[in-house]
DNA sequence: GTGGTCTAGACCACC
DNA sequence: GTGGTCTAGACCACG
Protein backbone atom coordinates (compact mmCIF):
# COMPACT_ATOMS: atom_id res chain seq x y z
CA UNK A 1 0.00 0.00 0.00
CA UNK A 2 2.73 2.51 0.96
CA UNK A 3 6.04 2.49 -0.14
CA UNK A 4 9.24 4.56 -0.04
CA UNK A 5 11.38 5.48 -3.61
CA UNK A 6 14.63 6.85 -2.00
CA UNK A 7 15.68 8.15 -5.48
CA UNK A 8 12.46 10.73 -5.28
CA UNK A 9 14.06 13.94 -3.68
CA UNK A 10 11.61 14.51 -1.99
CA UNK A 11 11.44 14.01 2.26
CA UNK A 12 10.32 10.64 3.02
CA UNK A 13 7.68 11.80 5.13
CA UNK A 14 6.20 13.56 2.95
CA UNK A 15 6.32 10.77 0.22
CA UNK A 16 3.98 8.92 3.08
CA UNK A 17 2.16 11.96 3.29
CA UNK A 18 1.05 12.31 -0.32
CA UNK A 19 0.61 8.66 -0.97
CA UNK A 20 -1.75 8.34 1.85
CA UNK A 21 -3.50 11.77 0.90
CA UNK A 22 -3.76 10.58 -2.72
CA UNK A 23 -5.29 7.25 -1.13
CA UNK A 24 -7.31 8.73 1.02
CA UNK A 25 -8.37 11.20 -2.42
CA UNK A 26 -9.24 8.43 -4.71
CA UNK A 27 -11.21 6.76 -1.72
CA UNK A 28 -9.02 3.57 -1.54
CA UNK A 29 -8.92 4.20 2.11
CA UNK A 30 -12.86 4.77 3.16
CA UNK A 31 -14.05 7.32 5.53
CA UNK A 32 -13.36 5.93 9.21
CA UNK A 33 -11.55 3.28 8.29
CA UNK A 34 -8.34 2.79 10.62
CA UNK A 35 -4.75 3.78 9.22
CA UNK A 36 -1.64 1.88 10.05
CA UNK A 37 -0.57 2.42 13.77
CA UNK A 38 2.51 4.83 13.46
CA UNK A 39 4.74 1.86 14.72
CA UNK A 40 3.75 -0.94 12.35
CA UNK A 41 4.28 1.21 9.98
CA UNK A 42 7.42 2.40 10.61
CA UNK A 43 8.07 -1.48 11.06
CA UNK A 44 7.12 -2.25 8.15
CA UNK A 45 9.32 0.18 5.65
CA UNK A 46 11.79 -0.22 8.07
CA UNK A 47 12.21 3.55 8.59
CA UNK A 48 12.21 5.67 11.76
CA UNK A 49 9.01 5.76 13.65
CA UNK A 50 9.24 10.00 14.16
CA UNK A 51 9.05 10.17 10.27
CA UNK A 52 6.03 8.38 10.22
CA UNK A 53 4.62 10.29 13.09
CA UNK A 54 5.28 13.70 11.05
CA UNK A 55 3.19 12.53 8.20
CA UNK A 56 0.64 11.82 10.22
CA UNK A 57 0.46 14.99 11.96
CA UNK A 58 0.28 16.67 8.84
CA UNK A 59 -2.46 14.92 7.61
CA UNK A 60 -4.41 15.20 10.78
CA UNK A 61 -3.23 19.12 10.15
CA UNK A 62 -5.09 19.28 6.81
CA UNK A 63 -8.31 17.32 7.77
CA UNK A 64 -7.53 14.07 5.92
CA UNK A 65 -7.75 12.15 9.47
CA UNK A 66 -7.87 12.63 13.12
CA UNK A 67 -6.05 10.58 15.77
CA UNK A 68 -8.24 9.39 19.01
CA UNK A 69 -5.91 8.91 22.14
CA UNK A 70 -5.08 5.65 22.64
CA UNK A 71 -7.56 4.02 19.62
CA UNK A 72 -5.21 5.17 16.72
CA UNK A 73 -5.65 7.51 13.22
CA UNK A 74 -8.82 7.10 11.36
CA UNK A 75 -10.19 9.09 7.61
CA UNK A 76 -12.35 11.72 8.30
CA UNK A 77 -15.20 11.82 6.14
CA UNK A 78 -14.31 13.24 2.73
CA UNK A 79 -16.57 16.59 2.89
CA UNK A 80 -14.17 17.96 5.65
CA UNK A 81 -10.81 18.33 3.29
CA UNK A 82 -12.75 17.57 -0.54
CA UNK A 83 -13.58 21.47 -1.50
CA UNK A 84 -9.82 22.32 0.40
CA UNK A 85 -8.02 20.11 -2.05
CA UNK A 86 -10.25 20.81 -5.51
CA UNK A 87 -9.34 24.38 -4.81
CA UNK A 88 -5.73 24.14 -4.78
CA UNK A 89 -5.62 21.49 -7.47
CA UNK A 90 -7.61 23.79 -9.33
CA UNK A 91 -5.36 26.60 -8.95
CA UNK A 92 -2.31 24.75 -10.33
CA UNK A 93 -4.38 23.41 -13.17
CA UNK A 94 -4.98 27.10 -14.13
CA UNK A 95 -1.28 27.98 -13.78
CA UNK A 96 0.05 25.03 -15.66
CA UNK A 97 -2.48 25.27 -18.11
CA UNK A 98 -1.03 29.18 -18.87
CA UNK A 99 2.16 28.17 -19.22
CA UNK A 100 1.84 25.75 -21.41
CA UNK A 101 -0.02 28.17 -23.45
CA UNK A 102 2.50 30.34 -23.31
CA UNK A 103 5.57 27.88 -24.31
CA UNK A 104 3.47 27.26 -27.59
CA UNK A 105 1.43 23.87 -26.43
CA UNK A 106 -1.42 24.48 -29.10
CA UNK A 107 -5.02 23.98 -27.15
CA UNK A 108 -5.81 20.95 -29.43
CA UNK A 109 -3.13 19.00 -27.74
CA UNK A 110 -4.49 20.07 -24.31
CA UNK A 111 -7.73 18.66 -25.50
CA UNK A 112 -6.41 15.89 -26.23
CA UNK A 113 -4.82 15.08 -23.15
CA UNK A 114 -8.00 15.60 -21.51
CA UNK A 115 -10.05 13.84 -23.54
CA UNK A 116 -7.57 10.79 -23.18
CA UNK A 117 -8.65 11.03 -19.44
CA UNK A 118 -12.12 11.56 -20.15
CA UNK A 119 -12.44 8.25 -22.04
CA UNK A 120 -10.74 6.38 -18.93
CA UNK A 121 -12.73 8.03 -16.14
CA UNK A 122 -15.41 6.90 -18.50
CA UNK A 123 -14.61 3.42 -18.45
CA UNK A 124 -13.93 3.27 -14.95
CA UNK B 1 12.58 42.95 -13.41
CA UNK B 2 13.92 40.25 -10.77
CA UNK B 3 12.60 39.89 -7.56
CA UNK B 4 13.02 37.60 -4.82
CA UNK B 5 10.34 36.42 -2.00
CA UNK B 6 12.14 35.35 0.77
CA UNK B 7 8.82 33.98 2.34
CA UNK B 8 9.28 31.57 -0.32
CA UNK B 9 11.08 28.47 0.61
CA UNK B 10 12.53 27.28 -2.71
CA UNK B 11 16.08 28.04 -2.75
CA UNK B 12 17.03 31.89 -3.96
CA UNK B 13 19.25 30.55 -7.26
CA UNK B 14 16.03 28.39 -8.17
CA UNK B 15 13.33 31.31 -7.89
CA UNK B 16 16.24 33.56 -10.13
CA UNK B 17 16.48 30.55 -12.41
CA UNK B 18 12.98 30.07 -12.77
CA UNK B 19 11.95 34.00 -12.80
CA UNK B 20 14.56 34.08 -15.90
CA UNK B 21 13.29 31.06 -18.05
CA UNK B 22 10.08 32.84 -18.05
CA UNK B 23 11.14 36.11 -19.12
CA UNK B 24 12.98 34.26 -21.96
CA UNK B 25 10.11 32.00 -22.84
CA UNK B 26 7.87 35.14 -23.11
CA UNK B 27 10.26 36.65 -25.15
CA UNK B 28 10.47 39.72 -22.53
CA UNK B 29 14.05 39.25 -23.03
CA UNK B 30 14.73 38.82 -26.91
CA UNK B 31 17.38 36.66 -28.35
CA UNK B 32 21.26 37.63 -28.12
CA UNK B 33 20.33 40.75 -25.20
CA UNK B 34 22.68 41.03 -23.14
CA UNK B 35 21.78 39.69 -19.51
CA UNK B 36 22.73 41.76 -16.28
CA UNK B 37 26.05 41.11 -15.24
CA UNK B 38 26.54 38.08 -12.62
CA UNK B 39 27.84 40.82 -9.91
CA UNK B 40 25.56 43.65 -10.32
CA UNK B 41 22.76 41.43 -10.75
CA UNK B 42 23.86 40.50 -7.16
CA UNK B 43 24.68 43.17 -6.01
CA UNK B 44 20.99 45.22 -7.30
CA UNK B 45 19.75 42.05 -5.23
CA UNK B 46 21.57 42.02 -2.02
CA UNK B 47 23.00 38.57 -2.38
CA UNK B 48 25.82 37.05 -2.89
CA UNK B 49 27.62 36.59 -6.94
CA UNK B 50 27.29 32.78 -6.34
CA UNK B 51 24.01 32.37 -6.00
CA UNK B 52 23.44 34.70 -8.94
CA UNK B 53 26.55 32.46 -10.75
CA UNK B 54 24.79 28.89 -9.89
CA UNK B 55 20.78 30.43 -11.62
CA UNK B 56 22.96 31.29 -14.67
CA UNK B 57 24.85 27.87 -14.81
CA UNK B 58 22.03 26.32 -14.99
CA UNK B 59 20.46 28.52 -17.48
CA UNK B 60 22.98 27.73 -19.75
CA UNK B 61 22.70 23.93 -18.61
CA UNK B 62 19.23 24.25 -19.82
CA UNK B 63 20.01 26.07 -23.13
CA UNK B 64 18.47 29.63 -22.46
CA UNK B 65 21.56 31.59 -21.98
CA UNK B 66 24.99 30.97 -23.17
CA UNK B 67 27.83 32.63 -21.21
CA UNK B 68 31.34 33.96 -22.48
CA UNK B 69 34.07 34.41 -19.88
CA UNK B 70 34.83 37.73 -19.87
CA UNK B 71 32.27 38.93 -21.85
CA UNK B 72 28.88 38.68 -19.84
CA UNK B 73 25.74 36.40 -20.53
CA UNK B 74 23.37 36.61 -23.14
CA UNK B 75 20.03 34.86 -24.19
CA UNK B 76 20.35 31.88 -26.59
CA UNK B 77 17.86 31.15 -30.16
CA UNK B 78 14.36 30.39 -28.87
CA UNK B 79 15.04 27.24 -30.65
CA UNK B 80 17.39 26.20 -28.71
CA UNK B 81 15.77 25.49 -25.42
CA UNK B 82 12.05 25.45 -26.53
CA UNK B 83 11.62 21.81 -27.32
CA UNK B 84 12.55 20.56 -23.85
CA UNK B 85 10.52 23.21 -22.23
CA UNK B 86 7.31 22.43 -23.92
CA UNK B 87 8.13 18.61 -23.05
CA UNK B 88 8.48 19.61 -19.35
CA UNK B 89 5.64 21.57 -19.30
CA UNK B 90 3.67 18.77 -21.34
CA UNK B 91 4.58 16.47 -18.76
CA UNK B 92 3.64 18.52 -15.83
CA UNK B 93 -0.03 19.35 -17.38
CA UNK B 94 -0.68 15.66 -17.51
CA UNK B 95 -0.01 14.69 -14.18
CA UNK B 96 -2.12 17.60 -13.09
CA UNK B 97 -4.93 17.11 -15.04
CA UNK B 98 -4.82 13.54 -14.12
CA UNK B 99 -5.18 14.54 -10.67
CA UNK B 100 -7.46 17.26 -11.04
CA UNK B 101 -9.91 14.72 -12.16
CA UNK B 102 -9.05 12.68 -9.19
CA UNK B 103 -10.26 15.07 -6.99
CA UNK B 104 -14.02 15.42 -8.74
CA UNK B 105 -13.06 18.23 -10.90
CA UNK B 106 -15.40 17.71 -14.18
CA UNK B 107 -14.01 17.45 -17.75
CA UNK B 108 -16.37 20.71 -18.28
CA UNK B 109 -14.91 22.95 -16.00
CA UNK B 110 -10.89 22.12 -17.34
CA UNK B 111 -12.48 22.91 -20.48
CA UNK B 112 -14.07 26.40 -19.21
CA UNK B 113 -10.72 27.45 -18.16
CA UNK B 114 -8.77 26.31 -21.23
CA UNK B 115 -11.05 28.34 -23.54
CA UNK B 116 -11.28 31.42 -21.32
CA UNK B 117 -6.97 31.35 -22.28
CA UNK B 118 -7.79 30.40 -25.91
CA UNK B 119 -10.08 33.85 -26.19
CA UNK B 120 -7.13 35.17 -24.52
CA UNK B 121 -4.55 34.01 -26.91
CA UNK B 122 -6.89 34.72 -30.33
CA UNK B 123 -6.87 38.20 -28.80
CA UNK B 124 -3.32 38.78 -28.46
CA UNK C 1 40.99 5.92 -4.82
CA UNK C 2 40.88 9.60 -5.69
CA UNK C 3 43.59 11.95 -5.74
CA UNK C 4 44.25 15.06 -7.18
CA UNK C 5 46.34 16.76 -9.53
CA UNK C 6 47.78 20.03 -9.00
CA UNK C 7 49.40 20.80 -12.26
CA UNK C 8 46.17 19.93 -14.10
CA UNK C 9 44.84 23.05 -15.09
CA UNK C 10 41.16 21.46 -15.25
CA UNK C 11 39.30 22.02 -12.06
CA UNK C 12 39.58 20.01 -9.11
CA UNK C 13 35.78 19.59 -9.13
CA UNK C 14 35.87 18.63 -13.03
CA UNK C 15 38.71 16.17 -11.65
CA UNK C 16 37.05 14.56 -9.11
CA UNK C 17 33.96 13.79 -11.23
CA UNK C 18 36.11 12.17 -13.94
CA UNK C 19 37.80 10.05 -11.66
CA UNK C 20 34.96 9.11 -10.25
CA UNK C 21 32.60 8.60 -13.44
CA UNK C 22 35.89 6.59 -14.42
CA UNK C 23 35.53 4.15 -11.28
CA UNK C 24 31.96 3.90 -12.05
CA UNK C 25 31.86 3.16 -15.75
CA UNK C 26 34.54 1.12 -14.91
CA UNK C 27 32.74 -1.26 -12.27
CA UNK C 28 35.02 -0.91 -9.58
CA UNK C 29 32.54 1.12 -7.97
CA UNK C 30 29.42 -1.55 -7.50
CA UNK C 31 26.01 -0.37 -7.87
CA UNK C 32 23.92 0.56 -4.82
CA UNK C 33 27.36 1.57 -3.49
CA UNK C 34 28.08 3.95 -0.90
CA UNK C 35 29.73 6.78 -1.95
CA UNK C 36 32.49 8.72 0.52
CA UNK C 37 30.70 11.84 1.89
CA UNK C 38 30.90 15.32 0.96
CA UNK C 39 32.54 16.09 3.91
CA UNK C 40 34.57 13.06 4.66
CA UNK C 41 36.13 12.94 0.80
CA UNK C 42 36.62 16.70 1.23
CA UNK C 43 38.73 15.94 4.32
CA UNK C 44 40.41 13.44 3.18
CA UNK C 45 41.71 15.75 0.27
CA UNK C 46 42.46 18.67 2.15
CA UNK C 47 39.71 20.64 -0.24
CA UNK C 48 36.78 22.23 0.81
CA UNK C 49 33.02 20.16 0.96
CA UNK C 50 31.58 22.93 -1.66
CA UNK C 51 34.15 21.68 -4.45
CA UNK C 52 32.95 17.83 -3.45
CA UNK C 53 29.48 18.89 -3.64
CA UNK C 54 29.75 20.55 -7.22
CA UNK C 55 31.48 17.54 -8.54
CA UNK C 56 28.68 15.01 -6.97
CA UNK C 57 25.72 17.31 -8.16
CA UNK C 58 27.17 17.31 -11.73
CA UNK C 59 27.65 13.43 -11.36
CA UNK C 60 23.98 13.45 -10.25
CA UNK C 61 22.74 15.44 -13.17
CA UNK C 62 24.75 13.03 -15.41
CA UNK C 63 22.84 9.84 -13.93
CA UNK C 64 26.05 8.14 -11.96
CA UNK C 65 24.75 8.22 -8.71
CA UNK C 66 21.81 9.26 -6.86
CA UNK C 67 22.09 11.59 -3.53
CA UNK C 68 19.67 11.40 -0.72
CA UNK C 69 19.48 14.53 1.62
CA UNK C 70 20.77 13.35 5.01
CA UNK C 71 21.76 9.94 4.15
CA UNK C 72 24.00 9.89 1.76
CA UNK C 73 25.18 9.21 -2.08
CA UNK C 74 24.69 5.69 -4.16
CA UNK C 75 26.34 4.89 -7.04
CA UNK C 76 23.50 4.87 -9.43
CA UNK C 77 22.43 1.52 -11.68
CA UNK C 78 24.59 1.47 -14.57
CA UNK C 79 20.92 1.37 -17.11
CA UNK C 80 21.10 4.69 -16.05
CA UNK C 81 24.07 6.51 -17.36
CA UNK C 82 25.72 4.68 -20.19
CA UNK C 83 24.01 5.01 -22.93
CA UNK C 84 24.79 9.16 -22.31
CA UNK C 85 28.34 8.02 -21.56
CA UNK C 86 29.02 6.09 -25.14
CA UNK C 87 27.41 9.21 -27.05
CA UNK C 88 29.58 10.80 -25.35
CA UNK C 89 32.70 8.82 -25.82
CA UNK C 90 31.75 8.01 -29.36
CA UNK C 91 31.64 11.69 -30.70
CA UNK C 92 35.07 11.82 -29.49
CA UNK C 93 36.35 8.77 -31.02
CA UNK C 94 34.68 10.17 -34.24
CA UNK C 95 36.57 13.98 -33.83
CA UNK C 96 40.39 12.53 -32.93
CA UNK C 97 40.00 10.20 -35.66
CA UNK C 98 39.37 12.53 -38.15
CA UNK C 99 41.76 14.84 -37.09
CA UNK C 100 44.27 11.61 -36.67
CA UNK C 101 43.61 11.11 -40.36
CA UNK C 102 44.45 14.85 -41.13
CA UNK C 103 47.56 15.24 -39.79
CA UNK C 104 48.69 12.03 -41.52
CA UNK C 105 48.63 9.33 -39.38
CA UNK C 106 47.47 6.18 -41.38
CA UNK C 107 44.69 4.07 -41.04
CA UNK C 108 46.85 0.93 -40.48
CA UNK C 109 48.89 2.32 -37.38
CA UNK C 110 45.10 3.02 -36.33
CA UNK C 111 44.07 -0.17 -36.84
CA UNK C 112 46.87 -1.67 -35.49
CA UNK C 113 46.25 0.43 -31.50
CA UNK C 114 42.39 -0.82 -31.91
CA UNK C 115 44.00 -4.65 -32.23
CA UNK C 116 46.36 -3.98 -29.47
CA UNK C 117 43.36 -3.47 -27.09
CA UNK C 118 41.12 -5.65 -28.93
CA UNK C 119 43.55 -8.67 -27.66
CA UNK C 120 43.03 -7.45 -24.37
CA UNK C 121 39.33 -7.30 -23.93
CA UNK C 122 39.18 -10.86 -25.54
CA UNK C 123 41.62 -12.11 -23.15
CA UNK C 124 40.11 -10.27 -19.79
CA UNK D 1 39.03 31.77 -43.40
CA UNK D 2 39.18 32.28 -39.96
CA UNK D 3 35.89 32.73 -37.76
CA UNK D 4 34.73 32.81 -34.26
CA UNK D 5 32.04 31.03 -32.27
CA UNK D 6 31.02 32.95 -29.64
CA UNK D 7 28.96 30.14 -27.78
CA UNK D 8 32.28 27.72 -27.63
CA UNK D 9 33.55 28.16 -24.02
CA UNK D 10 37.25 28.14 -25.10
CA UNK D 11 38.85 31.15 -25.10
CA UNK D 12 38.66 33.69 -28.39
CA UNK D 13 42.58 33.48 -28.87
CA UNK D 14 42.44 29.65 -28.81
CA UNK D 15 40.05 29.28 -31.21
CA UNK D 16 41.73 31.31 -33.92
CA UNK D 17 45.03 29.46 -32.63
CA UNK D 18 43.19 25.89 -33.92
CA UNK D 19 41.96 27.08 -36.84
CA UNK D 20 45.01 28.33 -38.14
CA UNK D 21 46.88 25.38 -36.64
CA UNK D 22 44.48 23.39 -38.73
CA UNK D 23 44.69 25.09 -42.08
CA UNK D 24 48.08 24.31 -41.82
CA UNK D 25 48.48 21.11 -40.82
CA UNK D 26 45.87 20.03 -43.94
CA UNK D 27 48.14 22.33 -46.20
CA UNK D 28 45.22 24.82 -46.97
CA UNK D 29 47.97 27.36 -46.06
CA UNK D 30 50.88 26.37 -48.13
CA UNK D 31 54.69 26.50 -46.42
CA UNK D 32 56.16 29.69 -46.34
CA UNK D 33 52.95 31.65 -47.26
CA UNK D 34 52.35 34.88 -45.51
CA UNK D 35 50.05 34.90 -42.55
CA UNK D 36 47.34 38.07 -42.47
CA UNK D 37 48.37 41.04 -40.19
CA UNK D 38 48.03 40.99 -36.61
CA UNK D 39 45.92 44.14 -37.12
CA UNK D 40 44.19 43.06 -40.51
CA UNK D 41 43.22 40.08 -38.65
CA UNK D 42 41.52 41.53 -35.74
CA UNK D 43 40.15 44.48 -37.67
CA UNK D 44 38.10 41.93 -40.00
CA UNK D 45 37.08 39.85 -36.81
CA UNK D 46 36.01 42.54 -34.97
CA UNK D 47 38.43 41.74 -32.02
CA UNK D 48 41.62 43.38 -29.63
CA UNK D 49 44.66 42.57 -31.76
CA UNK D 50 45.95 41.02 -28.38
CA UNK D 51 44.01 38.14 -28.43
CA UNK D 52 45.38 37.49 -32.46
CA UNK D 53 49.12 38.41 -31.00
CA UNK D 54 48.73 35.62 -28.58
CA UNK D 55 47.35 33.44 -31.18
CA UNK D 56 50.30 33.82 -33.27
CA UNK D 57 52.79 33.51 -30.65
CA UNK D 58 51.34 30.15 -29.38
CA UNK D 59 51.35 29.07 -33.08
CA UNK D 60 55.27 30.59 -32.90
CA UNK D 61 56.39 28.52 -30.03
CA UNK D 62 54.76 25.51 -32.02
CA UNK D 63 56.49 25.49 -35.03
CA UNK D 64 53.85 26.26 -36.79
CA UNK D 65 54.86 29.66 -38.51
CA UNK D 66 57.96 32.04 -37.79
CA UNK D 67 57.40 35.64 -37.96
CA UNK D 68 59.95 37.93 -39.62
CA UNK D 69 60.26 41.64 -37.64
CA UNK D 70 58.68 44.25 -40.07
CA UNK D 71 57.86 41.72 -42.68
CA UNK D 72 55.34 39.39 -41.03
CA UNK D 73 54.59 36.18 -39.88
CA UNK D 74 55.07 33.15 -42.28
CA UNK D 75 53.77 29.46 -42.70
CA UNK D 76 56.73 27.37 -41.45
CA UNK D 77 57.76 24.31 -43.44
CA UNK D 78 55.99 21.23 -42.45
CA UNK D 79 58.28 18.78 -40.64
CA UNK D 80 59.28 21.23 -38.26
CA UNK D 81 55.73 20.52 -36.38
CA UNK D 82 54.30 17.44 -38.17
CA UNK D 83 56.20 15.36 -35.75
CA UNK D 84 54.94 16.31 -32.53
CA UNK D 85 51.17 16.71 -34.29
CA UNK D 86 51.27 13.19 -34.74
CA UNK D 87 53.04 12.31 -31.46
CA UNK D 88 50.29 14.19 -29.73
CA UNK D 89 47.58 13.20 -31.46
CA UNK D 90 48.71 9.80 -31.35
CA UNK D 91 48.63 9.31 -27.48
CA UNK D 92 44.84 10.90 -27.76
CA UNK D 93 43.79 8.14 -30.10
CA UNK D 94 44.96 5.50 -27.67
CA UNK D 95 43.83 6.88 -24.63
CA UNK D 96 39.76 7.46 -26.16
CA UNK D 97 40.16 4.36 -27.99
CA UNK D 98 40.79 2.60 -24.43
CA UNK D 99 38.15 4.82 -23.15
CA UNK D 100 35.61 3.52 -25.91
CA UNK D 101 36.36 -0.05 -25.29
CA UNK D 102 35.56 0.23 -21.49
CA UNK D 103 32.24 2.04 -21.73
CA UNK D 104 31.05 -1.29 -24.00
CA UNK D 105 31.74 -0.03 -27.59
CA UNK D 106 32.45 -2.65 -29.93
CA UNK D 107 35.74 -2.63 -32.28
CA UNK D 108 33.16 -3.51 -35.16
CA UNK D 109 31.39 0.18 -33.89
CA UNK D 110 35.06 1.72 -34.29
CA UNK D 111 36.06 -0.14 -37.58
CA UNK D 112 33.14 1.10 -39.06
CA UNK D 113 34.24 4.99 -38.85
CA UNK D 114 37.37 4.46 -39.32
CA UNK D 115 36.17 2.79 -42.48
CA UNK D 116 34.26 5.51 -43.31
CA UNK D 117 36.72 8.40 -43.09
CA UNK D 118 39.46 6.04 -45.15
CA UNK D 119 37.01 6.11 -48.03
CA UNK D 120 36.49 10.07 -47.67
CA UNK D 121 40.25 10.30 -47.74
CA UNK D 122 40.60 8.12 -50.77
CA UNK D 123 38.13 9.76 -52.80
CA UNK D 124 39.58 13.55 -51.85
C1' DG E 1 26.07 12.97 10.37
C1' DT E 2 24.11 13.83 5.78
C1' DG E 3 23.27 16.63 1.63
C1' DG E 4 21.71 21.44 0.21
C1' DT E 5 22.06 26.31 0.31
C1' DC E 6 24.18 30.64 1.16
C1' DT E 7 27.63 34.31 2.43
C1' DA E 8 31.89 36.93 2.23
C1' DG E 9 35.77 37.33 0.16
C1' DA E 10 39.48 35.87 -2.85
C1' DC E 11 42.22 34.78 -7.21
C1' DC E 12 42.40 33.68 -12.11
C1' DA E 13 42.11 34.10 -17.24
C1' DC E 14 40.18 36.69 -20.70
C1' DC E 15 39.12 40.95 -23.27
C1' DG F 1 35.03 44.87 -16.50
C1' DT F 2 33.49 39.77 -17.20
C1' DG F 3 32.58 34.81 -15.96
C1' DG F 4 34.73 30.68 -13.46
C1' DT F 5 36.66 28.52 -9.53
C1' DC F 6 37.75 27.96 -4.80
C1' DT F 7 37.95 28.63 0.34
C1' DA F 8 36.27 29.02 5.05
C1' DG F 9 32.67 28.97 7.58
C1' DA F 10 27.73 29.00 8.50
C1' DC F 11 22.72 27.40 8.90
C1' DC F 12 18.97 24.30 7.59
C1' DA F 13 16.00 20.10 7.08
C1' DC F 14 16.14 15.34 7.32
C1' DG F 15 16.57 10.82 9.57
Amino acid sequence: MIYLDYKDKRPIYEQVLDRFSDLIVKGVLAESEKMPSVRSLAMELSINPNTIQRAYQELERSGYIHSISGKGSFVSPKSEFIASKQAEVSAKLDAVMKEALDVGISTEYIHNILNKYHEEVKND
